[in-house]
RNA sequence: GCGAGAAUAGUGUAGUGGUUAUCACAGGGGCUUCCCAAGCCCUUAACCCGGGUUCGAAUCCCGGUUCUCGCACCA
């Protein structure tokens, strides 16, 4: 009877996509001039969702006492260039003339037992010729190698600049400064929110594969002479599939003692992601970590668990808990010519949970969409995630109803700013309409509110009522949510 | 980037050369209803962009853009 869904299935990531689209979650970004591929909008619901995810991710590193910086996107050529960027996130490609297949130079190269990386579209095309490679996939002659950049570069008075493929560089260049801040020592967590940048040949699936993304990451600093500052604590079994393919059942805590798990100080960081994406919404029963194969690793990176969520069937990354060891510091020590040890000679060893947020953000939305009996859309988030807490709704349109819960909502704005007003329609379409976008609590205003002065709360996940609610105890406490006649009802419901 | 398919209101769609461009849902207004998208009436709102063929193009052709699915790539 709703918008009648013919034709192909609509998987989990679509029937988000539409809903988002519909009720202002996130769209395609420019599609008044026919869009862009790999770019969206945050509509007014998004925006304050992800923000909301970001507020619980600093919440999380700041309880370990971490620090926030906040550095810029555009990144100056030597600085990417020491990172290893410059060189190692541009490849050099080569199409096959027969088949037009197009290949990376540097893996072709490799089927032939050739492990070396073209520095240039020069040396790869030599190298074409002596190692005598053919086309992998039909034996036909390979076409000009060209070099293919994954970074977008910035060309301002001759100086070249890039968008930062992640923020993490921003950190990194500034560790001097930050350690000074945290009065020298060691151990020392540090995180930035921001935009990331990635030239990806072909973005797909919403916001899963972007150009700009949202990226949220921790650099933690270790004393590479102190072993397990951080230790894992949770016995909570979490399924873990490492790079040789076997798949464990087992916590973290056992994962460390079984050396499934190189170190308790990594451990413990994927203890903390889990940790943040189960206190976001996201479903625990769909989340596994995936340790990368050595020859997935990527170039700073000595070893890296992801966690990764289960859509559709299929599994996609979310974060990435990856150790750089002294990859960053180290280069940038040797390039910038600046001292970046600590004590002495020491360079400090990096574990990094990097979270992909607009990933985070569809793993959330997935994981809180259930449908009703009667088909109707209910968006379970958790209530401190919702855009919306709480909505205001009168009952009818009529006999004074309005007026009253105008009254009131005023009131309960002063305490919880995102509150909803709607008065339109049938109070059931309304209800249905909140449900959609996740509103955990409705305030209705009926007769009996005109005369005593008492509310109906509806819960949106059961969408049981309880009446009588004096409406002045609803305003004592703020924030809203932390209301205990709240938490009365979502504790009564099964 | 290649191959194949697709693109029509906010969403999902009908429409194979001439229609006031279909229908449903959503949105807005009203009647009715004291609590879960009920019913009735009214209303807002679309042919991806640019060329071409034609008396006439949403429809046919070309180019572009975007999307989907594969491949490749990426994580």
């Amino acid at each position: 009877m709703y918008p009648i869904r013919k034709g192909r299935n609509m998987g989990e990531l679509d029937e988000i996509i539409e809903i988002s689209k519909r009720r202002g979650f996130f769209w395609p970004s420019f599609s008044i001039y026919g869009g862009v591929a790999g770019l969206n909008d945050y509509g007014p619901l998004g925006s304050v969702l992800k923000d909301r995810i970001y507020r619980e991710w600093k919440s999380i590193y700041a309880e370990i006492g971490g620090i926030e910086i906040d550095t810029p996107s555009v990144t100056p050529e030597n600085v990417l260039k020491a990172s290893g960027h410059v060189d190692r996130f541009l490849d050099i490609a080569v199409g096959c003339k027969t088949c037009k297949t197009k290949f990376k130079v540097e893996s072709i190269l490799a089927d032939k037992g050739v492990e070396s990386v073209p520095e240039s579209v020069e040396s790869a095309r030599k190298m074409i010729e002596e190692v005598k490679v053919k086309c992998p996939k039909c034996g036909g002659e390979l076409g000009e190698p060209f070099e293919f950049h994954l970074m977008f570069p910035i060309d301002s008075n001759g100086e070249r600049y890039y968008l930062r493929p992640e923020t993490a560089q921003g950190i990194f260049v500034n560790f001097k400064l930050l350690l000074n801040y945290n009065r020298g020592k060691l151990p020392m967590v540090v995180y930035q929110q921001g935009k990331g940048y990635r030239n990806e040949i072909s973005p797909r699936q919403g916001l899963i594969r972007q150009k700009e993304f949202n990226m949220a990451e921790v650099e933690v600093f270790l004393d590479p002479e102190t072993n397990s500052v951080f230790k894992p604590d949770s016995n909570e079994k979490i399924t873990l599939l490492d790079r040789d393919g076997q798949t464990h059942t087992k916590s973290l805590v056992e994962a460390v003692e079984e050396k499934i798990i190189g170190s308790e100080d990594h451990a413990y960081f994927l203890q903390k992601t889990f940790e943040f994406a189960v206190r976001i919404g996201i479903d625990r029963n769909r989340l596994r970590f995936r340790q990368h194969r050595k020859d997935e690793l990527a170039h700073y990176s000595k070893d890296c668990w992801d966690l990764e969520f289960r859509m559709d069937n299929s599994w996609v990354e979310i974060t990435g808990i990856s150790d750089r060891g002294t990859f960053d510091l180290g280069n940038h020590q040797k390039t910038s010519g600046e001292n970046l040890s600590f004590e002495g000679e020491k360079i400090a060893r990096v574990i990094e949970p990097a979270s992909g947020i607009d990933r985070m953000f569809m793993a959330v939305l997935i994981s809180a969409m259930k449908k009703r009996e009667n088909g109707y859309n209910n968006l379970s988030l958790v209530d401190y995630m919702a855009p919306y807490p709480v909505a205001v709704l009168p009952l009818q349109k009529k006999d004074g109803l309005p007026e009253k819960a105008r009254e009131i909502f005023s009131k309960i704005k002063a305490i919880e700013p995102y509150a909803y007003y709607d008065e339109s329609g049938a109070i059931g379409r309304r209800y249905a309409r909140q449900d959609e976008i996740g509103t955990p609590y409705c305030i209705t205003i009926d007769y009996d509110t005109l005369e005593k002065d008492v509310v109906t709360i509806r819960d949106r996940d059961s969408t049981g009522q309880i009446t009588g609610v004096p409406y002045k105890d609803l305003l004592t406490h703020a924030p809203f949510l932390s209301n205990p006649i709240l938490r009365r009802i979502k504790n009564s419901r099964q």
